[in-house]
Parts: C-alpha cells; structure tokens; sequence
DNA sequence: CTTGAACCTCACGCGGCGTGAGGAGGGAGG
DNA sequence: CCTCCCTCCTCACGCCGCGTGAGGTTCAAG
C-alpha cells in the first residue's frame, strides 16, 4: 500500500486539477513534504490531512490567503465565521433582489409575445413605470400630468439622463453626506440642493403645484416613484428632510467675501 | 444649457469614476462621440442616452460584453434574460447552501464557550458527525460500531482523507461515466468499484455484516452520512444502483488477449 | 506668465486558477 | 543500448472590471 502520492495521483484522487496542486504550492497553501532528486513534487500523509482541512474550509467560501492563515494559526474562528456569515448574507441579499428584477423582466418579456431589437430596453424601461404613473395621478390632475410627460418628451433622451441617472446619483450623495454628519446649511449641500431644484424646474416649468404633487408622489412610494423595488423609504425621507433644512437654515460663511 | 460633458463631469454625474468611463471607452462599451483637438473626451447627449442604458442593463448583472451586444444590436432579450436568471437561480441556491452550513457551524462554535486553536475545524467536523453515528448505530450492533471506529483510528489522518476526500471523489466520478452513458460493465467503471470495496476493506476490515450495514446507513440517510446537508438522495441512490450494475455484469473485452 | 486642477496615456495589480510552450525524468519495448 | 511515450517540471500570459499610481499635456483663472 503506499502511502505518498505524485501530482497527477494526488489530483486525481481528489479531484482538483495538477495546475490547482502548483498553484497552492507556489503560494504556500501546500507545499508536498518532499521532492524527488529531479524536482517531483512528493505529497506524504501529513500533506493529505493538510489537504483535506483545505477542501473543507474552502467549501465555507474562504478565499486561500485566510484559509492558509487558519491552519497556519491565528485566526479567532468565531468571529471569522461570523463575519464571513454576514458576507454571505449581504451577496444573498443582493442576489435576491436581482432575481426579484429579473424574474419580473422576464414576465415583461413573456407577456409582448412579439420580440423586437430594442425588446429588453422597453421592457426593462417598462416595468414599473406604468405603477409610477398611477401614483402620480393620485397626486395630480390630468392637465398636469400631462404637462408633466410633455416637458419630459421635450428633453429626449436627456430626460432619463436626468431622471434615472443623476437624479438618484445627487440623492445618493445627500445620503453620503448626511451620514458624515455634515450640517445641512454647508454650501456641497446647498450646491446639491441648487442643482435637484433646476432640474425639477426642467420638467415641472417652476410650477409650484406639480413639483408639490411629484414631491407627495415620492414620499408616499419611493420604491414605485424610482424604480427600485428594493428602494428602502427611509433611504429617501431622511434625505429628504435633511435637503428641505438645507433650504430653510442660514448660509454658513465660507470663506471671505470679495 | 450645456448639452456636452467632459470626462470629470459626466463621472461625477453618474456616480461612476473617470478610470471606469476610460475603461468603458477602452472596450468600446462607450466611445465618447467627439473629442476635442487635444485629445480630450467629450460625451453628447446620445451618449448620455447610451450611458443610461449601460447603467440599466449592468444593473442586471449582465457582464461589460453581454450588454456591448445587447446595446450594438444582435441578442435576443427573452433568452438572455432566462438564462440570466437560470444563472442566477443556480447561484442564489449554491450561496443558500452554503448560508446553511454557516449559520449551523456558527452554532455550533457558539455552544463551545472556550475557543482553542483548531476549534473552527473540530467544529467543522463535529458538524453532523453525531448525527452520521446515530444513524449509524441503528444499522450496527455496538460491537461493529467500535471496531469500525478503531479501524478509523489506526488509519489516522488518512481515515479523513478517504472518507471524506477520495470517496466523494469516486462518487462525482462514477455519477459523471453514468450521466455520460457509459455501460456498468466498462473497464473505467469497474476500476472505481475495485477501488471503492478496496477503500471499505480499510474500514470494514472486509467484515461482510459491517460492510451490509454501512451501506444500510447510506441508503438510509445520505445526507447525514456524507455531511452534506445539501446532498439530494437521488445523487447517491442511482450511482450506488450504476456500481451494484457494474458488480454483476459480465466484463467487456478490453482489446486482444495477451 | 504662472499656477493648479483636470485631462491624457501607459502599465501593473487583484483572485484563482486555465491553458499552452518548451524541456527533462522515467519506465516499457525493440 | 536507444527509442517511444507518458508524466513531471518551470515559466508566463489570459481572464474581468476596474483601482491605483507614474509621468506628461491642456485648460481656465489670477
């Protein structure tokens, strides 16, 4: 009975591959016990039990460098486990919302029985939307909606620039400085609000009682109004809130003035 | 109005950085319409249009090229996205999988209050081994039950390696000939159940009453047995019934007797 | 004209190997 | 002994989606 292993058997054995068995070699994850005069790489038992302490810690998920980092000692596995758990839960997290998107793209899909070129885009464009004007309509009258979808119209494809782009991209970023704690008064903030509120002026025309009605729209169904199905509202009322101080505090002083 | 960007404005617009927009242009993802005599990159409003789809189908998860051809004409959406979403799916079920594992290992570091060296792979290990020896010990009379496990024992680390390295292997292998169509009765197939009753042996000591309950155990219980919670019965139940196969049939001819 | 910000083009790095290229060791048969 | 073929070895590039400099040009403001 033998009890070494060369490259080829070892990796047949275990079904990974010979250039897997170099790759962990030459990054120190096993390195055989021995070699032959010519350089052969020699796996013994103790590589073995080494191997399999891989194989299982590599079916967590972990990726090599902390693996070998465990058995090399020095790891506290109770929280490695639970951090790498939370890792997992976050990617599942991610995972299922995109399933969610897509599963309702593909109903979308289904439901056109034609398929033309630009099919995913109008779908994808789509989904949702029609919710999206339904909650406008509770807040608007029919003149103003219409209103509404005309200026949209007049922008092109600029519009969705501006709506699905820069818009959530300006919200993200109040977010972004909210959570660092900046007062709402500071002028990034303001220059943030300058901006949101030339763009609503692009598609409301300055008119007060829209850009109100779009305003009630979102509060009342962010989720809907964005697009995003996995959109949290506290995600846009904080914000939001921390934007309309902005519009009412004092400027701060920043810097001299000319 | 301005209805042009540059590199810096349309990146910080969208959220994206200026290296990303340069790779996008690299890999002709998104060409900047025009540049300016210097070289600079200039992006119009078609580009925005273009931007804005990018950033709806990356939304997806589709890679850099999926979305190149979506966008540059040749894909069709309804078999994109099914498949997009059968990759999904198989992801989600191996993370959920693993999400299982997890939780149950944290569990079971959790009860073991004081935390040594190697307690992540005692643990690891322990994890549904009592559950293996129970089902074990309703196939086998105690007797059986230690002579196996010092049979186990004298093998050492290898007892590890076989039973949970190499004879999975020999599993996944002789589930591959089967799905591949090839005969009970061929060579390759017979060679895995020699080695297959020779790894038995080791542990049953070629005891035909242990070997008769062993097998029990796994008929029973795979799942359990392997240490895979994730494992499907059927996995086991058809290459077990594939090796019985190739154990009664007559051999093929392997080519000219010497 | 000078400064500093913003722009440009290389080019390496990451993780976990796949996939050759090009060469040497080793056992079986002539 | 030589030849054949299989297995083993060591480089070294490729993948994906950029991050992260290095080192040089251009642009707008003072």
């Amino acid at each position: 009975m033998h009890t070494t292993w060369k490259t080829g058997a070892l990796a047949e054995a275990s079904g990974l591959t010979v250039r897997t068995l170099h790759h962990w070699d030459a990054i120190g994850l096993l390195t055989p016990s021995r070699r032959t005069a010519a350089g052969h790489r020699v796996y013994t038992g103790n590589d073995l039990a080494r191997l399999y302490q891989i194989l299982a810690l590599r079916g967590l998920g972990l990726d090599l460098e902390t693996i070998g980092a465990c058995l090399d000692a020095g790891v506290d596995p109770v929280r490695l486990v639970r951090d790498h758990l939370a890792e997992v839960d976050s990617a599942l997290a991610a995972l299922e919302t995109l399933r969610t998107r897509l599963s309702r793209l593909s109903a979308e899909l289904a439901q056109d029985g034609a398929v033309s070129g630009p099919a995913l885009l109008d779908a994808l464009h789509a989904t949702g939307r029609a919710a999206a004007q339904a909650t406008l309509r509770r807040h608007l009258n029919p003149a103003s909606v219409r209103e509404l979808a005309g200026r949209a119209a007049s922008l092109g494809p600029a519009a969705h620039y501006h709506l699905h782009v820069e818009w959530p991209e300006l919200y993200r970023r109040a977010a972004r400085l909210r959570s660092a704690g900046t007062p709402p008064s500071d002028p990034a903030v303001r220059r943030l609000v300058a901006r949101m509120d030339e763009l609503a002026a692009l598609f409301t025309g300055g008119d007060a009682g829209i850009s109100a009605g779009v305003r009630a729209a979102w509060r009342e169904a962010p989720h809907t109004m964005s697009g995003d199905p996995a959109a949290d509202p506290a995600d846009y009322r904080e914000p939001a809130a921390y934007l309309d101080a902005s519009r009412t505090t004092a400027p701060t002083p920043e810097g001299p003035h000319p």
